[in-house]
DNA sequence: TTGAAAGCGCTAACAG
DNA sequence: CTGTTAGCGCTTTCAA
């Protein structure tokens, strides 16, 4: 198939000509290196615009070998988490004139894979991935073993000496466990999602790393006070209305109902709240929430819901400018720092209540 | 700077040595194109496989033309619409092997010349553009001058003759209308936002074609029974929630105050229901609201909020199949259809109340 | 089927 | 300062 249009792209050949001097001249003009005296420039400039000339990126990354453009990953663009995330990353590496290429992988292992070694092979200068997988990630070992940089967002990868940009979550989730605690709770649930490839059905489940820092905080609380938490309130579910939906109804149904939920990012945290109020379960009165990632509509739902708030603009921030200087040469830059997460308690957790929660029709809008 | 890493890169030479054959035939065998027999195909693939070979893209972009990737270019993608329009884009394409280059203009007309010119400069073989201007648009005109495939999406350009991926928003706009114009609303304010550089602080503003639409369905209400809606409701802001926060406040609180308030997306929406429960304004006893694109968190807030629905994921995926088939060679397809919106009725808008509104305590936790 | 050689558009020595 | 000459890694004639 011809390419489309006949346009024959202008080239600093034909710009050369038109200057009427040599191409090597033409290019360093155009490309502002070397030396070129102010006349030739002028010339060079002119014939330029005149043709309308556009440098071909492509030629001129095959031989520095800097595309000035890096790879991010991601498992969905549509939590805002990671929206708001990318929009750091962006914003960071912008100013020091890479393009972001950014892929979803919908939280699939495979995709993930298929991407990195896309972005690999399209010579992006670094790149920015939030691993789907706990488990082994050869394809991210890969991209260590080419010298390419590489910063992980969010979860790390055990056994992968990569720096992560990530909040310190296991402090506030600690907190969060007691301010339970403190109110009575005992039966806490934990809804997150988990890559199918990851979540076996038997032995344990094994956590992504701020899950898991999450899940220990709540441990950790009950553990202090002598207490254990049963770990079959831990729900894994696919990333899946419905099997959120599904594991909230049978953690406050069964017969030692949860007397509270935590919900592992706002995605989950939506299901949720609208799940309760089907159900007709008030909060928090039959059941508390907590929900992790502050977003706006958490303070617009009655109650306001209480949560573990993280600096996820500045996390991304982190992230690109940490890429940025590595693929700038920088070779043992201090590890990043995890960045403070914060308990912002609002309306959503209240005294545990005895017997069990009664029914009410669904609260008419006021 | 050297490259990082002395990692020499493998390339089709290599592997040729390797396989003890011609760069050429190497080429073909990896390329799975020409002729190439059975043994030489075998001993080469060995050969790459060994050598864990990636083929650089870039030098096949190079000389083919095709880079198999698309550009996407939206003001901004934390705005859900986006998010989810380009998951749609992402699906389309994806299938037809396609990667997409995303970039955020946040709304800003420079940033958006800037990222199509890199996007053109990288070569993708195609673009699909959510303007952020209605005025000229000579960096899009260039990308059809230079007969690159273009798909819009949401906005259309006038003067422009590119298909646009869309919603039809006005039937549903007019709706709208008519169930507030139906319930006694005659003080009806619009907020929206736009680009700095598009608002002229005298004179009209020239709207996006999608919000004009929406207007537009709103005029149409008030002629159809006489009446005019007063043009000083309309109050495009800047992408800020302290001007989104400030046209509410002066809507409600103007000596001919509005009575119902219509956001122009859901990130607007967000901060109106935001300002009038700190405004301790109940919706919709005191103010109706009607929300532009709906969003979980709108059937989770007390009461419901009233949206007008796109099919957004549609959109994005209509745009991304159009454009894949563009690039694939489609001359004159048919134009695209705008996909239907629909009014949907939550709890948010009631008929006017007589009087200016009570100030309310904000309604406590429930 | 194969291989040699000529590009794709640009940068980067290397001499003048 | 300027021009000539090689490449970057791949595809693609063109002969053999």
């Amino acid at each position: 198939m011809a390419k489309a249009g006949n346009h024959r792209e202008i080239t600093v050949a034909d710009v050369a000509r038109e200057a009427g001097v040599s191409k090597a001249q033409a290019a360093r003009a155009l490309g502002a290196y070397g030396a070129v005296s102010d006349a030739v420039r002028e010339r060079v400039l002119a014939a330029a615009s005149r043709l309308s000339y556009r440098p071909n990126q492509l030629a001129k990354t095959l031989n520095t070998g800097r595309s000035h453009s890096i790879g991010v990953v991601v498992g969905d663009i549509e939590n805002p988490y990671f929206s708001l995330a990318t929009r750091g990353i962006s914003d960071a590496v912008e100013r020091s004139g890479f393009t972001v290429v950014l892929t979803n992988t919908s939280e699939r292992v495979m995709a993930e894979r298929a991407a990195v070694n896309m972005l690999m092979d399209k010579r992006v200068d670094g790149l920015i991935v939030a691993p789907a997988s706990t488990g082994d990630s050869p394809h991210l070992r890969a991209v260590v073993d080419a010298g390419r940089p590489l910063v992980l967002l969010d979860r790390t990868v055990p056994g992968l000496a990569v720096d992560a940009a990530r909040a310190d979550i296991e402090p506030a989730a600690r907190e969060a466990a007691d301010h339970l605690l403190d109110l009575g709770h005992r039966r806490i649930g934990y809804i997150t999602t988990a890559d199918g490839s990851d979540v076996r059905p038997d032995g344990p489940h094994p956590l992504p790393s701020p899950v898991a820092a999450r899940v220990a905080g709540l441990v950790a609380g009950f553990t202090e006070r002598g207490l254990t938490w049963d770990p079959d309130l831990l729900r894994p579910c696919r990333h899946d209305e419905a099997a959120i939906r599904k594991a909230v109804l049978d953690l406050v149904h069964s017969p030692s109902p949860a007397t509270a939920l935590i919900a592992s990012d706002s995605l989950i945290g939506q299901v949720v709240v609208g799940a309760l109020q089907e159900q007709g379960l008030r909060i928090p009165d039959d059941v508390s929430v907590l929900m992790y990632d502050d977003q706006p509509w958490a303070r617009l739902v009655t109650p306001p819901i209480t949560v573990v708030a993280q600096p996820t603009y500045d996390i991304g921030y982190a992230a690109g400018a940490r890429l940025a200087a590595l693929i700038g040469g920088a070779t043992n830059p201090p590890p990043l720092q995890p960045l403070p997460a914060t308990l912002i308690r609002r309306g959503s957790i209240a005294p545990v209540a005895d017997g069990p929660p009664a029914r009410h029709e669904r609260t008419p809008a006021t």
